[in-house]
DNA sequence: CTCTCTGGTTGATCGAGATCAAGGCTGGTC
DNA sequence: GACCAGCCTTGATCTCGATCAACCAGAGAG
């Protein structure tokens, strides 16, 4: 989060990442982004699109979670990716949707027409130094995670992806310590199988293990609390600094 | 594989990738690159850095193939990506490694100091671009490979491993049909396991089942043949267009 | 209030792949 | 030649997580 392109910031009664762009684009350039611009919304559980869909517009999400996911034949499927409020959604130079992706929550997204978006960044460069920067966080975070989808236990897998959660969540509400901090799933079990890959009855009952293990507490099924966050780490299988999600 | 910055093109006794940004920049960004410009070879097996390492230089591979793999507290690794002839090593604005690095083959590459780089990148924007291309590839390489790891099947991992690098090298060979297309798979079992989240000896025992099973043909140990393309791709599970290693 | 639907939990059983263990093949060195 | 070290294969057994199945809890809807 800084000043440069596609960062949400609150900016009036439109809170959206493109008017940070503001702040280094001329301004011909911001009426350009200002003219193009369009929202659109989706409830929790919609689709966004399917992969192989034609895709006008790139996006970026204000506010809600969307998720990535491949399907095969046979409707195994598996995410691979996760995207929060700032994150992009599209390829730039890419007309067709890669991957299904479903709003989780409440989604808002702030679209730009694909065409013009393109012409904009190709003389606009802090735009794809923006976009450079943001792809390479995504790939560390999917090279994270294809550690814990090959070598991580369920119990593993579980502890990280909770521990992933924990920090974003602590870091989006100004936690200072993670200890004994209190946040809500934001998936349903089958949704962290599907992360994780695994099935929802593992997942289930790898949870209930580390509650009863006393490694992280639950009031009903979404809101936990961890009373002790090195211990949750040390489920993890990392070496204390441990998974991202960048 | 096009005329951008970045990618290998034979210019000379100088068969390396910096060359080709000649076409785009104008002669200063030319000698600046080659002043800064130095080569460094690695034998087959020896690691070429270690996760955290200070990293003074990027890197382009000329010639040979390296892996970058993670590895846990007790042990266990993870591959998370292949280097080919071509692909880009280090990120800009990062000192540190990420993750260890290993020559699977001798190694060449041509590097550049780090500092000069970055400056040179700031205002030569078809640098980055070309760098954002790159990224987005490898992103939708690793979620491919998420998909393997999570919910693949150990006989549906290495037809797909073989299928990704019998596509790779039917491409660089410029062959006409994949069908009764032999190659080398460039890595020990040990290495396959690494990357597919399996142990040395179930890559063992599928290969040898697709082997009796008629789906691929192997002389000695490395030596891969594939009667029929097809049937291959079915065995991976997925839907004809499948896998790619971009 | 009950009915039903969605998401979650828990139990019993099964099987794919890990683990442990014993060779085999090939290329190098003395 | 004999010896050795890497790399690979194959067998026997065990275990973790998948699968199949039953049940539970809360939230709407009627």
């Amino acid at each position: 989060m800084n000043d440069l392109a596609l960062d949400i910031k609150e900016c009036g009664s439109c809170p959206i990442r493109h008017r940070a762009v503001c702040a280094k684009c001329e301004p011909d350039e911001l009426v350009l982004l200002e003219e193009m611009k369009f929202y659109r919304t989706y409830d929790a559980g919609q689709p966004i699109m399917w992969s192989g869909d034609q895709m006008d517009f790139v996006a970026s999400v204000v506010t809600g979670i969307a998720t990535l996911t491949q399907t095969m034949e046979d409707g195994r499927t598996q995410m691979v990716g996760m995207l929060l409020p700032s994150d992009f959604l599209g390829r730039p130079g890419r007309d067709r949707a890669a991957y299904d992706v479903t709003a989780v929550s409440n989604v808002q997204l702030c679209c730009f027409r694909r065409k013009p978006f393109e012409a904009l960044m190709a003389n606009t460069p802090h735009i794809g130094q923006r976009l450079l920067e943001m792809t390479l966080d995504e790939l560390d975070a999917a090279r994270e995670w294809m550690l814990i989808l090959g070598r991580k236990t369920a119990r593993e897998k579980i502890a990280s992806l909770i521990t992933i959660i924990a920090r974003r969540e602590a870091a989006m509400q100004q936690a200072r310590a993670i200890d004994g901090f209190g946040f809500d799933l934001p998936l349903t079990r089958e949704a962290m199988a599907d992360y994780l890959g695994l099935t929802l009855e593992t997942v289930s009952r790898q949870i209930s293990a580390l509650k009863k293990d006393g490694v992280i507490e639950l009031q009903g099924k979404r809101r936990v609390s961890i009373p002790d966050f090195e211990a949750l780490v040390l489920e993890t299988g990392d070496d204390a600094d441990g998974g991202m999600f960048a």
